[in-house]
DNA sequence: TTGAAAGCGGTACCAT
DNA sequence: ATGGTACCGCTTTCAA
């Protein structure tokens, strides 16, 4: 059932169907019921081409995932991720349109997207440092948000970020102030902005209670949970070893986790561990009154929300000024982390 | 740039450079040359819509995830399922839709998306018993694959399922000749397909070994860490508590774990750990050399490759006879199963 | 080997 | 309040 053969049955123009069912004000009540009762009966649902053709809007939102051939990790943040997006786009009669690319095609998916005009917007994930995909969106003219900052990048754009820096400084202050100053920091890739702004916070967090870096104390990988149990066993091993350390993710506590549990080690007794928690769904931190570990908190599922929202009022109002929202994260306080156990003398 | 403005620009017709972009045998050589270097200096790629409309092909695969409003954890698992996929579609030219709807909104989404023609196919996700959605896909002519099976759906249809019975069957088994017979089940939700033939698997495992069943040694329940951490409580504050237990993913495993360490429970040794293993990347099951856990596993991206393929060679050939795909997964033994310890008389 | 022109199924402007 | 009609950009049949 297409347009015409629905109007045909109602003996109305095409003109007058289309307008009922849109909304415009102008057509009779009378005739909007009839319309949409026959609609509905008949199950009539505009063609998904022909609406983007004749409107020049697609209604979809691009999100394309970068999948290096290397670290073919798939991010369990972005399951959540999307279903906070996907909720706002479902609302307002988006569809999201996934892409997992190969970081070398990422570009032209981009400009891809942006020519087919098969989606009205995008969003980034992922941002690395100076990431060229902001500068060439913006040549694009194709509206977008980062989920992130980019460091290094000059241009303006909608960004909405959790402040990374702050957030592992306050945890890393929190350990400090239990009396930690072996504390080992197993961060994500230091390429991926995130990262290189917790990197910051964690060192800055030293330099403030004047505790020396050790290089050995810090381990830049794939936030996976083998990732976490190979730092916590590198870190345990060294003859000053940590006492504590900052996880980049629930994911990665998990594997130092495991370390300890190997180890004989009591979490929050002999070990302290606090860690970055995006509140994933099927990895949540304890109850909400009871928290295991000791985490700075902001949920990545209420960030998709916001980056969808802010997306979408781009879209319906593209002069808008670009939106920045550096969202701080909460300290929650687990089980997992108290006052260094003086096992050595110090 | 669209097509009208490349051929004026070539002095070809519209006609002519489609064609040659579409790899027409009757284009010259020549002409195809100088046009798809044209196209590729101007960057151009052709309307989505308009394609879709005037080709009737949307070049796109829908993937329904249901999120009921109870319980909306997000399946880890889809994300690497939909990684899987995408590998195929980007191949083929193909985008992936993603929409996640609530449970009520879900038949309606199957009927939009056929209606719209926004989508050439879907995938079906997380089939339950008695699946409603298989006879309406059917009934639409949308063609699909199901990612599992639906016990109790008569009709026929495409499947690729893991033999989610005899994985269960067997690490029950395996558990069982380690001289275990208190063996906690930690299962799924029970109205989901997977969940119901794998408890058929514990149940028969138990049986053949003449083991009585105990309903305090099951649970089904959302596969999440908690859901994981509150059966193993359960189970091992019973009067005659578990001495084993079979979890049905890497997830769950993940809290029957913190309860075992909290409760200064050696895995692989006070207590036996056999798991599900969809091989989610973030959370591999130890490396390829040493396991952790004693599994049965089987690849959910590979999983979603073959899928993919599935569907995208259904549509191709509409006329094709319905594929259903059944794989054995893998039995992995890890160090977290042994003989049971003699803790108690028995 | 190339081109003209009729759709594909809507939307929106201009009339009435 | 309703209708006629010219697009939107591409594919494809038919003609040359």
């Amino acid at each position: 059932m297409n347009l015409r053969e629905l109007s045909e049955l109602l003996n109305l123009s095409q003109t007058t169907v289309s307008r009922a069912l849109n909304g415009y004000p102008e057509v009779s009540e009378s005739t909007r019921k009839r319309v949409t009762e026959a609609a509905a009966q008949h199950n009539y649902h505009p063609n998904a081409g022909a609406q983007s053709l004749a409107t020049g809007r697609s209604m979809a939102i691009g999100h394309v995932m970068p999948m290096s051939a290397n670290h073919e990790m798939v991010n369990v943040i972005f399951a959540d991720f999307i279903a906070g997006a996907s909720e706002i786009y479902g609302r307002s009669g988006y569809r999201m349109v996934v892409s997992m690319v190969d970081d070398k095609d990422e570009l032209q998916t981009y400009r891809d997207l942006a020519q087919r005009r098969s989606v009205d917007g995008v969003m980034v994930h992922g941002p690395v440092r100076a990431d060229p995909r902001i500068p060439l969106l913006n040549s694009l003219g194709l509206p977008f948000v980062v989920h992130g900052r980019s460091t290094g990048v000059e241009a303006e754009y909608n960004w909405l970020d959790v402040n990374n820096r702050r957030a592992i400084e306050q945890v890393t202050e929190h350990l400090i102030s239990l009396g930690h100053r072996r504390i080992g920091f197993v961060n994500g890739m230091e390429h991926m902005d995130f990262a290189f702004r917790r990197r910051d916070g964690y060192l800055s967090a030293l330099k403030g209670a004047g505790i020396p870096v050790d290089p050995a104390l810090m381990q830049s990988a794939e936030m996976t949970e083998p990732a976490g149990h190979n730092a916590a066993c590198a870190m345990l091993g060294l003859s000053d070893p940590a006492t504590a350390f900052v996880s980049s993710s629930i994911v990665v506590t998990l594997g130092i986790r495991r370390t300890l549990e190997e180890m004989n080690l009591r979490i929050g007794q002999d070990i302290s561990l606090a860690s970055f928690d995006d509140e994933i769904s099927a990895l949540p931190n304890g109850s909400p009154e009871a928290p295991i570990y000791t985490a700075a908190r902001s949920s990545v599922r209420a960030a998709g929300r916001r980056c969808a929202e802010l997306l979408l009022g781009q879209i319906a109002n593209p002069t808008r000024a670009n939106v920045h929202e550096l969202w701080e994260a909460d300290l929650i306080l687990g089980s997992s982390t108290r006052a260094i156990a003086r096992r050595r003398a110090g």
